[in-house]
DNA sequence: AATGATATCAACCGCTGTGAT
DNA sequence: AATCACAGCGGTTGATATCAT
């Protein structure tokens, strides 16, 4: 039953790598290519399990890292793309050519942190420090998501908080406005504005707006050589970093591309819930916005426009 | 120069989803 | 269908480097 052990733990070397095993691995790739990481280490030699092979290809004998300090302009992304997928350090990995998660994750740790504390800006919520001030903690226990029923989760208490047919409560992170170009071959921007916590309609002095021109700093590994002398982002790419946003925060916004059977307002465009709640495994049925029904779960919102996405956060007051 | 504090980052650990058996 | 290894990920650790006194 099953399969054979990948390794024998008591005969693989642990610890920094030497400059000997380094080159074998180097070697091996070359001629055998990336992959197949279980059988790598005795097939190159090596007395390394194959997670160890992997984490040091990946991370250090690549050829196609980029070493060196962090650019200015990789930090700004590096910021934008935590606001919008959170501690998903492969994801942002993928939008940073030469950079690995590991890379990011510890110059995030050691420098980023550090420079957002010092613009007075949480480096978790990407909101200003002075705003802790209204902002309390609590047990989450949402209903079949295994993660928030153990974690600690913030409650913000904020003007933007919509509720669901079961009266849970979710909070406006904020709002992404495409300006879609699908008609015209200028590319596509997205403005992120995040809402401060009190008033977000007056108060500027509390305000963080960020322009994320994707055409420059965002795109699929595969593009990255292109990236330079690419004017626009098509629309593939676009959507694929919305739904990754949906599966890094677990998050709600309605799909223009999905639509909704349910809604028999025609000016209005659903809010799927279901995802980051865990509904779709509660109720054994598939959600709407895969393309089936789920009962009494969707929250909808009017949207005047199909280019304008709001973020929520599930809340539990 | 010596020592302790702090910063950095490569590597490990443990978990999860997926797929092989 | 059940079991279990693999691949990949994010969090954490600990060795080393750098800085301050």
């Amino acid at each position: 039953m099953g399969r054979s052990p990948c390794c024998e733990k008591e005969h693989t070397n642990k610890g920094a790598w030497t400059k000997e095993e380094d080159e074998r691995l180097i070697n091996y790739i070359k001629i055998h290519g990336e992959g197949c990481w279980r059988s790598l280490p005795k097939a190159a030699g090596l007395l390394r399990c194959g997670k160890s092979c992997r984490l040091r290809w990946i991370n250090y004998l690549r050829p196609d890292l980029k070493r060196g300090n962090f650019t200015e302009e990789e930090d700004e992304l590096i910021i934008n793309l935590h606001s919008l997928l959170g501690n998903k350090w492969s994801l942002i990995a993928a939008r940073l050519p030469g950079r690995t998660d590991n890379e990011i994750k510890n110059y995030w740790n050691t420098h980023i942190k550090r420079k957002l504390y010092s613009r007075g800006i949480d480096p978790q919520t990407h909101r200003p420090l002075n705003a802790t001030g209204i902002t309390t903690t609590a047990t989450v226990a949402t209903a079949n998501n295994k993660k928030s029923k153990e974690k600690n989760d913030s409650i913000i208490l904020s003007t933007n908080i919509i509720n669901d047919n079961n009266n849970n409560k979710f909070q406006l992170v904020s709002e992404l406005v495409c300006e879609d170009s699908s008609n015209s071959s200028s590319g596509v921007t997205i403005e992120e504005q995040t809402y401060p916590l009190h008033n977000h309609q007056n108060n500027h002095n509390n305000h963080h707006h960020r322009q994320l021109n994707l055409d420059l700093s965002i795109g699929l590994p595969s593009q990255q050589n292109n990236q330079a002398s690419s004017n626009s982002m098509n629309q593939e790419n676009n959507k694929k970093l919305k739904q990754e946003q949906e599966e890094a925060h677990g998050v709600f916004y309605h799909h223009p591309w999905y639509g909704n059977s349910d809604n028999t307002n025609n000016n209005s465009k659903s809010v799927c819930l279901c995802y980051g709640l865990g509904f779709q495994s509660n109720n054994n049925k598939v959600c709407s916005c895969k393309g089936a029904i789920v009962g009494g779960t969707a929250v909808t919102t009017t949207a005047a426009d199909n280019s304008l996405y709001r973020f929520y956060r599930p809340m539990n007051i």
